[in-house]
DNA sequence: CGAATAGTGTCTATAAGACATTATACT
DNA sequence: AGTATAATGTCTTATAGACACTATTCG
């Protein structure tokens, strides 16, 4: 263990941006086409450097936000996944990239002329089942966004993130079973909800209207961790959890 | 959108660790007391610099576990907890963390004379109770290292990480109940536990004595995921998950 | 024997899942 | 009327929690 004034390794820092929405009840994650190597053409999750050396990890990620998904930092929600270190991951040398999730409300496509032309969102199930590879490792940083997410549902109100201001239960009921890839009873599901304390609230007694009777809306309670908590159905593939990226 | 010649910033990486294990039915966590400045004499998580521009995260976690603990690196549960950012959070200037969670069995006191001297078994409860103060954003580091073990005690296996290689129902019960800071029913604990498919399998009949019934021992079943759960009881001071480090 | 710890059983309250019915809008 | 969606109710079954008892070692 020497004691010689030894400076450590300098590395190069990145954010990538797990952006799930929900579009016509489908799971759609935001990507872009990179146009330049490595992995030119390929799709990737948004994301860049660190834009200088006193911003923030978080303050990074609201910023790939607004500029390549042209996304409203204020109003949706932001975590962080972690950290992607492994050495091959990037060809042009030592790059680390933090990774969060961001879930935002349906939102229309990604116009071009903006910044964030070349975005598009891409329904999960596209990449999952392989049908389109990804640069990096962006596949597996993706795998565990929406993993998180789907255990998330269960105790937190993060599925209220993927709504509007207001919703319907139907609507919120959507965002489960679009996420969980299950099917849900609404008359259970009805119920279940209603009976979590503080998730959500009647919002006025609005309505909304497609053919039938009138929904009523709700918005967020002030109870961001559900108890008891949805359980989601068990599946017959159930994913193990990451160890470590 | 420049096109310039732009070189992103060159920040500097750092591996902590939050290294649990229960000593006497208590929640304990490996600190070691600072020699150099900054916070010099105050208790931090083991950790230290990545120590050449090629070491992966995980082998530079592995690495500190194992010179800075004196920890078998291999017959012990790591995960990442996350990425730790903060633009204050390190006087010396740009220092990202990326936090790791380590659970080992119970083992005796980090020898003096070795690479460990210095490091020593904390009680959780000293921190949490701001009895210790650490150094730099260690206290939340070893928070969110709590809660991340908490949780996962409900669906994961991570419980006999705590424990030998062989165990009791007995011991595992205390794991629970040391983590999460409950009580639990023995009855209803045997019950549960031996009622999970593939978490624990009788280790030939074995047994070990303390003046009662000698008790059958246990070795960790092939299944890593509980179903169904162990479900923590609800507390009234439920830990709200952290949005973002 | 009595003390101590291990293991098993039984009852009850509560929650989950399946399913039927009523309510209120639209054309 | 007929159709479509929302909301509520009932029944059955599984699970969680409280609690009593038997079993096997020790001194």
């Amino acid at each position: 263990m020497p004691d010689t004034p030894w400076t450590p390794p300098p590395v190069l820092l990145a954010v990538d941006l797990v952006i799930l929405t929900l579009r016509s009840a489908q799971l759609h994650v935001l990507l872009v086409e990179r146009g330049i190597e490595p992995y030119r053409g390929r799709h990737a999750l948004p994301g860049g450097f660190l834009s200088h050396a006193d911003e923030d990890l978080t303050a990074a990620a609201r910023r790939e936000l607004r500029e390549e998904a042209n996304l409203d930092e204020a109003r949706l929600h932001l975590e962080q996944l972690g950290a992607y270190g492994a050495l091959g991951r990037d060809p042009r040398g030592r790059v680390v990239s933090v990774a969060y999730l961001a879930v935002a409300p349906g939102l229309p496509e990604p116009e071009a002329g903006t910044d964030a032309a070349g975005a598009a969102w891409v329904p999960v199930h596209d990449v999952e089942a392989r049908h389109l590879e990804l640069a990096f490792d962006h596949r597996q940083i993706l795998a565990d966004g929406i993993e998180r997410a789907r255990t998330k549902l269960e105790k937190s109100s993060l599925a209220a993130a993927f709504c509007g201001e207001t919703f319907t239960i139907a609507e919120l009921q959507q965002v489960y079973e679009a996420v969980w890839g299950t099917r849900l009873d609404p008359r259970n599901f009805y119920r279940k909800v209603r009976g979590i304390p503080g998730f959500i609230v009647p919002a006025g007694s609005q309505r909304r209207t497609t053919g039938g009777r009138p929904a009523q809306l709700f918005r967020r309670g002030p109870q961001t961790v559900l108890f008891p908590p949805l359980n989601r159905p068990p599946s017959q593939t159930p994913t193990p959890p990451r160890t470590d990226p």
